[in-house]
RNA sequence: GCAGCCGUAGCUCAGCUGGAUAGAGUAUUUGACUACGAAUCAAAGGGUCGCAGGUUCGACUCCUGCCGGUUGCGCCA
């Protein structure tokens, strides 16, 4: 999205001025706003040559100078701002060691108050619509769906946490061939009643079963009259009366409180739900308005728009049969979203085989007139495989989301919560709760670490492994500050002293904990969840390191417990916080 | 045929608009718990960054061409 960003953090900030100040005593003439300066700092590689390093090769192109001399004539003008101790040229790179009396006084004081998390990140105040979860009725939502959940869910909260206006919206398709396949089935072959509970699940294996079974009688004598009645059922539903169009009603409601289920085991929450069925009927309308008016072509009996000339060949919008497409509903549906929700930045979080659509529907748009089809975006994501190939409702061999999470949240109880059940620490309750959100974590976290057009192949043996970069790494690091937290704050009398953190495990911790609000920053504006991801990874593995070289409860002297104390909360705040951004709760044990 | 995406350690993946000695996880080997929680930490081995050119002071990163894999390309959703 083309955001601008209001701020970068504090500790980039106050070393971008003086770094401006410094080349302005030169007496250079250079084209450099504070804004470059700040997004050209970088963590230091290495603790030994500095924390924050400038690279001095902009800088050097616009002054035909060396880099190194450059650095060096800067480092000479410097004044130091108050995060940081000392400057120090390595080289290209002008290097800073940051103050830890300074950075806690100035930075860690926000995040411990978390004013740090309130700040507005964009100045931007146009409204973003986010459409993620586009799954059908009488199907059933498996570990394929859960990527586009994952993914779509932490950008809504990322762009949120940036202060966007943020608009969440799902888009199930309920109409169509697959809804008369599955009704076709449970009226003329099933011969069991429905279930009294989990009814969504039942349908979704009715549908399956219903593709089997026409696929084993394609060829034969029976295939003619199952076309027959397909088609028949289909244009019942679509004169909405008789019996299969109440059928219809019933069953999608079962597939809908699957959904809401789903939904919620995920925290999801949807501003909007918009349904195929009700766009199918006003975008047939609206395309054949447009045809009244000479946009759109008619093409063997079929109607529709060139666009060859931007190579992206026929848009089909209206089938000879008089029916719609995908396409179709897709065009009304964006005329929505402009029109009733003034949306500015309107996001499609949908799987990368239907790119060619999109492209195909943002030049429908933008040659019927609407201005904002350029701020109009596909967000492509590659699927979720199986170990075997791909994973299909039609070919039956999924893994339905439920099961994954039932099996993943026995494996948690089993090799890590029965301990506490058995010494009799943990309640049942707690068991049950913990248990829900690791396999909470796990999933979205494994979901979201992955960039976004890089294939998952789903392996349930390596999902259940807990350790290493996953969620609940990032959660026993929350975990373990709580307790610390619970069990110290009492003895944390004495009153912070930042200045007392000099060993490398903290203040390469300190380090990490400063571009928080840039990476969340990024990721909005990016629509990518990756960077997030790795940062946390990064930030866990430094706050490990840290707790097992740096004792608190028997640091050296009262002052230094509670500034480590300090220093491990303000690690906890990020990480919860961080966590919360990708959906993720952060359990208070574990 | 055309187009998109992917190709970095045995395996799974990071590497931001080109910049400091190519990084993690996992697996393997080896250390550290009568505990501020070992779902952890410390350490070792392991890579011609698919191949070949080009741009540049400098390329995993940008450009071109190949090779391998994958997904799309008018009456499906």
């Amino acid at each position: 999205m083309d955001i601008k960003n209001t701020q970068y953090n504090l500790v980039y900030n106050q070393i971008a001025k003086s770094l401006e100040e410094a080349i302005n005593a030169l007496g250079n003439e250079i084209d450099l706003s504070i804004e470059d300066i700040s997004k050209s700092l970088s963590i230091a590689p290495n603790m030994k040559m500095g924390h924050i390093a400038f690279g001095c090769f902009q800088l050097a192109k616009q002054l035909k100078k060396a880099p190194p001399q450059i650095a060096s004539e800067i480092c000479e003008k410097l004044v130091v701002p108050n995060t940081v101790s000392e400057a120090k040229v390595v080289g290209p790179y002008l290097n800073f060691f940051i103050s830890p009396k300074g950075l806690g006084e100035d930075y860690l004081s926000t995040v411990l108050d978390e004013s740090l998390f309130k700040q507005k990140l964009f100045a931007d105040d146009s409204r973003v619509m986010i459409e993620y979860s586009q799954p059908n009725t009488h199907k059933v939502l498996h570990v394929g769906h859960m990527r586009n959940l994952c993914l779509g869910n932490a950008l809504v909260r990322l762009c949120r946490y940036s202060g966007l206006d943020t608009l969440a919206v799902t888009y199930p398709g309920d109409m169509g061939t697959h809804v008369a396949k599955c009704l076709w089935y449970l009226k003329y072959k099933e011969t069991s009643e429905a279930p009294k509970e989990n009814k969504g699940a039942w349908l979704g294996e009715i549908y399956a079963k219903s593709n089997a079974l026409l696929e084993d009688e394609k060829g034969t004598d029976k295939e003619d009259k199952n076309r027959e009645q397909l088609t028949a059922i289909l244009k019942e539903l679509h004169s909405e009366q008789g019996p299969f169009y109440d059928l219809w009603k019933e069953t999608r409601e079962w597939s809908i409180e699957l959904m809401k289920e789903s939904y919620q085991w995920a925290d999801v929450e949807f501003d909007r739900w918009f349904f195929e069925s009700e766009v199918d009927a006003k975008s047939l309308e609206y395309v054949n308005e447009l045809y009244k008016q000479g946009v759109l072509v008619k093409d063997q009996g079929a109607i529709g728009m060139n666009l060859e000339e931007d190579k992206l060949g026929f848009c089909l919008l209206v089938k000879s049969d008089g029916t719609g497409l995908y396409s179709t509903k897709d065009v009304e549906l964006a005329k929505v979203k402009f029109e009733e929700f003034n949306v500015d930045h309107n996001v499609y979080v949908v799987d990368n085989r239907q790119a060619f659509h999109f492209k195909q529907v943002f030049k429908v748009l933008e040659k019927v007139g609407f201005e904002k089809s350029k701020n109009c975006f596909h967000l492509e994501y590659a699927m979720v495989d199986l170990p075997d190939g791909a994973m299909s409702s039609r070919k039956g061999n999924i893994i339905p989301l439920l099961d994954l999470v039932s099996q993943m949240e026995e494996t948690i109880k089993t090799n890590y919560l029965q301990k506490y059940l058995d010494d009799g620490s943990w309640t049942k309750e707690e068991v049950e709760k913990t248990a829900t959100q690791i396999a909470n974590g796990a999933i979205k976290y494994g979901m979201t670490k992955i960039d976004n057009n890089r294939k998952i192949v789903f392996d349930m043996n390596e999902w259940l492994k807990l350790d290493g970069d996953t969620g609940p790494y990032l959660q026993y690091v929350y975990a373990r500050i709580n307790s610390l937290s619970n069990k110290l704050s009492s003895q944390a009398t004495s009153a912070v002293d930042w200045s007392l953190l000099t060993k490398d495990q903290e203040v390469a911790l300190m380090v990490k904990l400063i571009t928080f609000n840039d990476i969340a920053a990024s990721c909005a504006k990016q629509l990518k969840t990756i960077n997030l991801c790795s940062y946390l990874f990064e930030l866990g593995k430094l706050f490990n390191s840290f707790y097992a070289e740096c004792p608190i409860g028997k640091a050296e002297t009262p002052e230094l417990l509670s500034t480590r104390l300090a220093l491990a909360k303000s690690c906890g705040l990020i990480m919860k916080k961080g966590l919360s951004l990708i959906g993720i709760e952060a359990p208070e044990k574990m």
